[in-house]
RNA sequence: GGGCGGGUAGCUCAGUUGGGAGAGCACUGGCUUUACAAGCCAGGGGUCACAGGUUCAAGCCCUGUUCCGCCUACCA
């Protein structure tokens, strides 16, 4: 506390903000007073929950996690604000693949691989590593603000989510639907373990497609040409296969070739899958290496030969082709076809193929045994859930991308033949072969009571622990109340990547284990790229670093310029420059905040009272803004439309109160001999609207907000658990948009003659002024000291009639004529330029809107209303503009 | 092949039910106006991708065309 008032007087009077002796403060501040922590079951208040997308351990703090976790902020500062009781899970992810890959990097700069340490060392290793660095990016979320309840931190390798994991493995395996299968799924040699379909990144890249010669057995003429991408699979092959409807062929089906190099006999079956158009018609199978192959051949009873190993090499299978990587087994396959004669062509050709979505490299299909889940009947009921609208997708369109994956959806393989992760619950006895599947680790055989038997060596898909994440983190399988308060939860934000990986995999592991969908609404965020639209990257050195943009503009620029860009897109493009802007509106709170300090010295709200108020036009307008902007800003929240919400406040803050009220009410402030009341209503107004847009700014920049709001009379602790501004129903008084409107086109138009003559703004003129209907008159004479101060003017003529000084420019606004009588000063040619460009401005817009009036199906068909209006709009524009000819033509016969 | 999103000011993008084209940045001119030059004041700038249709009225609804981006699929 006494650093914090140390501070406040160390920054009391600087003329621009910094937020860097600020913000750690008031996080420490914050923590300090347990202000984020969520209440408990006994607490009555109703829950609003979000559990963060947790990150990876080896993740460093990027901006789509900035942009990801200020929106989540922002709704969680605004729901806490609004008296919800909030609960903002953070946590992070253990990442099988990347953190095993950066450990294995740590350890080769040992000259070790984690097979000389073994699986237990390794793992050590793992856990030193992850103590070490893995709360990076939590830190990094304290750096942006981050609201999260730090007292229900959570991993996905702690002690109660690895109990989850295995009470869901077990529960699924229980009723049939996790099971193990040799089966063809994707391998990645360099992490040497299988990957989910998803997880494969398939990119189309220029090839060579490759026509083979299989000679035909007990025939030296006759041969069957094949064409492959991949020649070396070629030592895998088990038959051939064509279109049983191709002509070409019907005479070769059952016959027998020869795989050439090989020697192998493969039968010539025939099969609906082969498509006669492409290629040749003819397909060499290769079951173990080809899914489409591997379906072929349990059909046709193929046998299926695996010739690669686990590092992608190819094994004795492959003959005299052994140990070689893929690739020298396919130059080699190819120089001996060619040399003996086996080539007939070879094609350009334009392929996906598959790679890595953590390493890049390429992905072998191969056959192996691994794990399944059964997904079809876990999908269903997580389709339904949507379809109900018990979950939303923000923007909808989402729906469409999640449905299609669901009704397509296949076999999830979850076994990942890694070291760190959640290892797979099943234990094999070796003496009786029994399959043991339970969540507490067994120490003999229940059937046999043999003490011989081992783990499987798998662990499972981090995306398995993910999928438990809304349940997992909240203390299930334990009975726990904060499962119940806080489960479904209320919001879920995440990037359009993740759809398939994880959110749909959370709601069918939500449904099925808590018999409820795991969250209520699913707000999309968008991606986030450079100015250019290109992909944010390293290697491009496009990358915008939030914790630079933080040391450079502060978290609270950064955060309010993320608002400011999401809108309901895929992409959203962020520059430097963007920041820039929202870094000079932490600025201008700044310095309107030290414009109100310095007048509300004194003040306390306690001595007021509203009723004794006599406000004035402009007090009344501004708290009527106000009270606008509340109900817009929050009306956009409600919907999600972050982009909106802050730009409203934006707008309020600098172009109504900064712009015009303050500047409305200087005067008054300055003067000596004002009224104590007066005095103090203006100090009230002053600090009811600052109050209000820092509440509003809060859960955008809660920095600044705080640091501003703790120096003006306040009665909270912290303006976060200050109450979020309520829209106030009365109904606003119409006139008073309408009267200041009036007197700010006084302003506006004399100013504007000012600036097209060249004469400085801050120079006093005389003015005429005619103004035939005496409520306007009346209106400008009581608010005369105004115009006069903004528009500086120094004295005034205000008559219903009067003459037009000869030498003199003129302004309109409505029916009210502004004459600036410059003698000596004014050049008549400018002025009759200046006057008729108004004059084609105005002749433009008349034109359209009489074309209108006098299309008689206008007149017979739209709205009495619409009609009306542009019957007001013509005579308004007609009115301007005979005065502004008349006042042309006197000009002109001078 | 299938699907989705988008083409509005120089740039980045708003524009809810059809009814006077907006913002930020950039640009131009002026300003030592006592909170702020990270500022203040004033201003210029758009055939709303193209073609057709519905309508009294279309940036918005319908059809077609075109260009860009993304996701997805087992054509070897």
């Amino acid at each position: 506390m006494e650093n914090i008032q140390e501070n406040q007087i160390k920054t009391q009077l600087l003329p621009t903000y910094n937020p860097k002796i600020v913000e750690d403060h008031w996080y420490q501040f914050w923590i300090e007073h347990d202000l984020f922590k969520a209440r408990d079951q006994k607490s009555e208040t109703k829950p609003y929950s979000i559990v963060m997308p947790p990150p990876n351990i080896t993740g460093s703090l990027h901006i789509g996690h900035a942009l990801n976790n200020t929106l989540q902020d922002i709704m969680i500062r605004w729901k806490r604000m609004q008296g919800y009781d909030v609960l903002w899970v953070p946590g992070t992810d253990h990442a099988g693949i990347a953190t095993q890959n950066v450990v294995e990097r740590e350890i080769a700069k040992e000259g070790m691989t984690r097979y000389d340490l073994g699986r237990e060392k390794f793992l050590e290793r793992a856990w030193q590593w992850r103590e070490k660095y893995g709360s990076n990016i939590l830190n990094q979320l304290k750096k942006m603000g981050c609201s999260c309840d730090w007292s229900r931190l959570r991993f996905t390798l702690d002690e109660g989510l690895s109990k989850a994991v295995r009470k869901v493995f077990v529960s699924l395996y229980q009723e049939g639907l996790i099971y193990r299968s040799n089966y063809v799924i994707n391998w990645c040699p360099r992490c040497q373990t299988a990957l989910a379909d998803i997880e494969v990144e398939q990119r189309e890249e220029n090839a060579l497609l490759y026509y083979i010669i299989y000679p035909l057995k007990d025939s030296i003429k006759e041969y069957i040409v094949v064409a492959t991408t991949r020649p070396e699979t070629m030592l895998g092959d088990t038959a051939i296969a064509v279109n049983p409807n191709d002509k070409r062929y019907k005479d070769y089906i059952g016959k027998i070739a020869i795989l050439p190099l090989v020697g192998r006999e493969l039968t010539i079956v025939a099969d609906d899958y082969v498509d006669p158009n492409f290629g040749t018609g003819a397909v060499k199978i290769t079951p173990a290496h080809d899914l489409n192959d591997f379906e072929l051949g349990r059909r046709h009873h193929l046998e299926e030969i695996n010739i690669l190993n686990d590092d992608g090499t190819t094994n004795q299978n492959a003959g005299s082709y052994a140990n070689l990587s893929v690739q020298e087994c396919r130059e080699k396959v190819l120089r001996d076809l060619k040399e003996k004669g086996y080539m007939k062509k070879i094609e350009e050709y334009r392929h996906s193929l598959g790679h890595c979505y953590r390493c890049d490299t390429v992905i072998e299909p191969y056959l192996s045994q691994q794990w399944f889940v059964k997904m079809a009947n876990l999908a269903k009921p997580a389709i339904e859930a949507v379809e109900k609208g018990n979950t939303n997708f923000i923007p909808k369109r989402w729906t469409k991308v999640y449905y299609e994956w669901m009704y397509n959806i296949k076999d999830w393989c979850i076994s990942r033949q890694l070291w760190w992760g959640h290892r797979i619950p099943v234990w094999y006895c070796q003496d009786c072969g029994e399959i043991i599947v339970q969540v507490d680790d067994p120490t003999e055989c229940p059937k046999c009571h043999s003490k011989n038997i081992v783990q499987d060596k798998d662990v499972l898909d981090t995306w398995f622990s993910s999928a438990l994440w809304p349940f997992s983190t909240l203390g299930w399988p334990d009975q726990n109340s904060d499962l119940e308060k806080y489960y479904p939860t209320s919001l879920l934000i995440t990037g359009f990547d993740i759809i398939f990986f994880w959110v749909a995999r959370m709601m069918m592991m939500g449904i099925k284990f808590q018999e409820d969908i795991p969250f209520r609404a699913v707000f999309i965020n968008p991606l986030i790229k450079d100015i250019e639209g290109k992909k944010m990257s390293k290697s491009r050195g496009n990358v915008i670093d939030p914790l630079l943009m933080i040391d450079q503009y502060g978290a609270d620029a950064l955060r309010m310029t993320l608002a400011s860009l999401t809108i309901q897109a895929n992409y959203i493009r962020l520059s430097k420059e963007k920041i820039e802007t929202f870094r000079n509106f932490t600025n201008k709170i700044w310095n309107v905040s030290r414009f109100c300090l310095t007048h509300l010295e004194g003040f306390d709200p306690k001595d007021c009272k509203i009723e004794d108020f006599d406000f004035n036009l402009f007090d009344q307008w501004i708290l009527d803004q106000l009270n606008i902007t509340v109900k817009k800003v929050t009306e956009y929240l409600n919907q999600y439309k972050f982009s909106d919400a802050a730009m409203t406040i934006y707008e309020f803050t600098w172009n109504y109160f900064c712009d015009w009220y303050i500047e409305l009410v200087k005067d008054s402030l300055y003067r000596k001999d004002i009224d104590k009341l007066e005095k103090r209503k203006t100090q009230y107004v002053l600090w009811h609207i600052l109050d209000n847009i820092l509440r509003l700014l809060h859960p955008f920049m809660p920095f600044i907000s705080e640091e501003i709001w703790q120096k003006i009379p306040h009665k909270e602790l912290s303006i976060s658990i200050s109450p979020w501004p309520e829209y106030k129903k009365e109904k606003l008084k119409k006139d008073i948009e309408e009267k200041v409107s009036i007197i700010q086109g006084m302003i506006k138009t004399i100013r504007n003659i000012k600036a097209e003559m060249n004469i400085p703004l801050t120079k006093e003129i005389d003015t005429h002024i005619r103004v035939i209907k005496s409520a306007k008159k009346e209106l400008i004479q009581e608010y005369w000291p105004y115009i006069k101060k903004l528009a500086h003017v120094h004295s005034s003529i205000i008559e219903s009639s009067l003459e037009k000084p000869a030498y003199s420019a003129t302004g309109v606004l409505e029916d009210i004529e502004i004459f600036v009588p410059l003698k000596g000063v004014i050049d008549l040619e400018s002025e009759v330029q200046r006057l008729e460009n108004k004059l084609t401005k105005v002749e433009k817009e008349m034109t359209l809107i009489n074309k209108k009036l006098k299309n008689i199906d206008f007149i017979q068909k739209a709205p009495e209303d619409i009609i009306q209006k542009e019957r007001i709009k013509i005579k308004e524009l007609t009115d301007v503009w005979n005065l502004i000819d008349k006042n042309l033509k006197a000009l002109k016969s001078l």
